[in-house]
RNA sequence: GCCCCCAUCGUCUAGUGGCCCAGGACGAAGCCCUCUCAAGGCUUAAACCGGGAUUCGAAUUCCCGUGGGGGCACCA
């Protein structure tokens, strides 16, 4: 039962760093698009020129890049329906506006911001819900021409019904009724001369041909003003679909940016740019929110493309998700298992680099199959890795010591197995492990004793990949200098 | 204050009137494996917000509460 191509938006605005719940929204659409054989396209909403930050687009850009959710039409990529910058869009909304006018949908208003904060403060104090108390909406359009020719500066606000009932209908959650008397006029084209929100993303979506809007559940409140305006254009509405919002991870509360200023701090952001720093993946990442707002039947873990399979805006939840971000590691993880060697070892290589350490591409080959499991992010490469790429390791004395046995015996040991390894050609895993065994057997004592002296002596710490393939890896001449530096401090101690 | 939306384990969710004494995943606990740390395997605890109604039968439909969330700008 294959459906109508759907050409689907995500629209943000520039207004600060890319945050987890655009990146969900640009996910949804682009399975949409994908699934349908549609298109996806990046529309920026800039009309705030005020809050407009600069850097922004690009971050956003930048950030579905990352996410490897590449759309079909976008400022830096052009399209057909272009341009797709609303500042890019001025004439084409003056031209919607006018004819809105025309039609007697929307009228100019020239109320001046104190008014209308006294109109409000009145109302307030009426205990009346605040709302534009229609003064200009009793105009003559010749009085309102005149005064527009006379250079008094205006705005464009909505005729919106007074009576009846507004039934607009959510994909998700059916059809949503809204008294007229309750709804607004509100303003369509501000004095600056750009178009608000309301005006814009219906007149953008409609030009675009876009046929299934998915946006925050935050627009729910004007939700019944959009169909309105769409409605007195006489355009066939998109399929509406309102999603869930993030909750803080308590649940209590929408996700806010100070959230994600106290989440850095333990190594987590809400917000894309970070992601790639904190070492995680785009896969973990988009498996992550795909799953927070979108219940899959059978799997969890999945590829894009499998999400593109399994993708109906059907199965979207409409109930607010707070975010988990112990899910965001499970995801991390469990995808980078998936990585072939090579990929993986091209992904980790920077986290070292950018510690300064130089790598051997060779040796970092053969040290992800050693890793890869115990990565829970790509950074955490360095603290178990980071010694391959050394000439020396430092290990705390401390560390050298045996369980239940004290320096002077675990010098021994260290001695002992100094001995055996410097007898053998070469330290290989299959050389090394069997008289290494042989010698806990006779020496009664048990492998963590010896093999954790080992660890810390070649390795210079604790925890570590498994010794062997380790130690095979650092190389018999290393390892062997390694272990005797061991000694040394442990005969010091 | 007014309007709108939502409501299944701690969290994300499956469930569209009988298949549900509610399934999966994360997290938690325990066991197995084990050279550390992981990974893996097995097991356990853990939920239908409350009350009415409809029905032979309700997590699933309706109503009322309650709780949570969002919105009430010349911001998006």
């Amino acid at each position: 039962m294959s459906i109508k191509p759907a050409r689907t938006r995500v629209a943000p605005s520039p207004t600060g760093h890319m945050h987890l719940a655009t990146a969900r929204v640009a996910l949804y659409d682009y399975l949409l698009a994908r699934k349908t054989g549609g298109q996806f396209i990046l529309r920026i909403e800039d009309t705030d020129v005020s809050r407009t930050v600069p850097g922004a687009e690009q971050e956003i850009m930048d950030g579905l890049r990352w996410l490897e959710l590449n759309y079909d039409e976008g400022p830096d990529v052009g399209g057909a329906f272009g341009p797709y910058r609303q500042t890019d869009r001025r004439e084409i909304y003056h031209v919607h506006v006018n004819t809105l006018v025309d039609k007697g949908h929307a009228y100019p208003c020239f109320c001046t911001p104190a008014r209308l904060e006294a109109v409000r403060q009145e109302q307030q104090k009426r205990k009346e819900n605040p709302h534009y108390d229609g003064t200009c909406r009793l105009l003559s359009p010749d009085e309102a021409a005149r005064r527009i020719a006379s250079g008094e500066k205006y705005i464009i606000r909505f005729k919106m019904p007074r009576e009846g009932t507004t039934i607009a209908k959510d994909h998700l959650r059916g059809e949503i009724l809204t008294e007229n008397k309750q709804l607004n006029d509100q303003v369509l084209l501000k004095s600056d001369g750009l178009p608000t929100y309301h005006l814009a993303a219906m007149v953008d979506d409609h030009e675009m041909g876009i046929t299934h809007v998915l946006r925050g559940s935050e627009w729910l409140g004007t939700f019944p003003l959009h169909v309105n305006i769409v409605r007195a254009f006489g355009w066939e509405e998109p399929v509406w679909v309102h999603l869930s919002v993030f909750l803080k991870p308590s649940g209590k509360g929408k996700l806010s940016k100070r959230d994600s200023t106290l989440a850095m701090t333990d190594g987590y952001s809400v917000f894309i740019k970070d992601m790639n720093e904190l070492g995680f993946t785009p896969e973990g990442v988009n498996n992550w929110i795909a799953l927070m707002g979108w219940g899959v039947a059978d799997e969890d873990v999945l590829s894009v493309d499998e999400m593109v399979d399994r993708f109906s805006i059907d199965g979207l939840t409409p109930s607010p998700a707070a975010i988990n971000f112990q899910k965001l590691d499970h995801f991390n993880a469990t995808h980078i298992r998936l990585f072939t060697t090579e990929d993986l070892a091209a992904r980790i290589k920077p986290y070292f680099t950018r510690e300064g350490l130089r790598v051997d591409d060779n040796v970092l080959l053969r040290i992800v199959p050693l890793l890869r499991e115990r990565l829970v992010t790509l950074d955490d490469c360095l603290s178990f890795g980071s010694f391959f790429f050394k000439e020396d390791v430092s290990p705390n004395p401390e560390d050298l010591v045996a369980k239940g046995l004290d320096a002077t015996q675990s010098a021994a040991i260290a001695q002992r197995a100094f001995e055996i390894l410097s007898g053998q050609p070469a330290i290989s895993h299959e050389q090394c492990e069997p008289p290494l065994r042989a010698y806990v057997e006779e020496s009664g004592l048990n492998a963590n004793q010896v093999f954790g002296i080992l660890r810390v002596a070649t390795t210079g710490q604790k925890v570590s990949p498994p010794l062997f393939e380790s130690m095979e890896i650092i190389g018999r001449e290393k390892c062997l200098a390694r272990i005797k530096n061991a000694i040394e401090l442990l005969k010091k101690m």
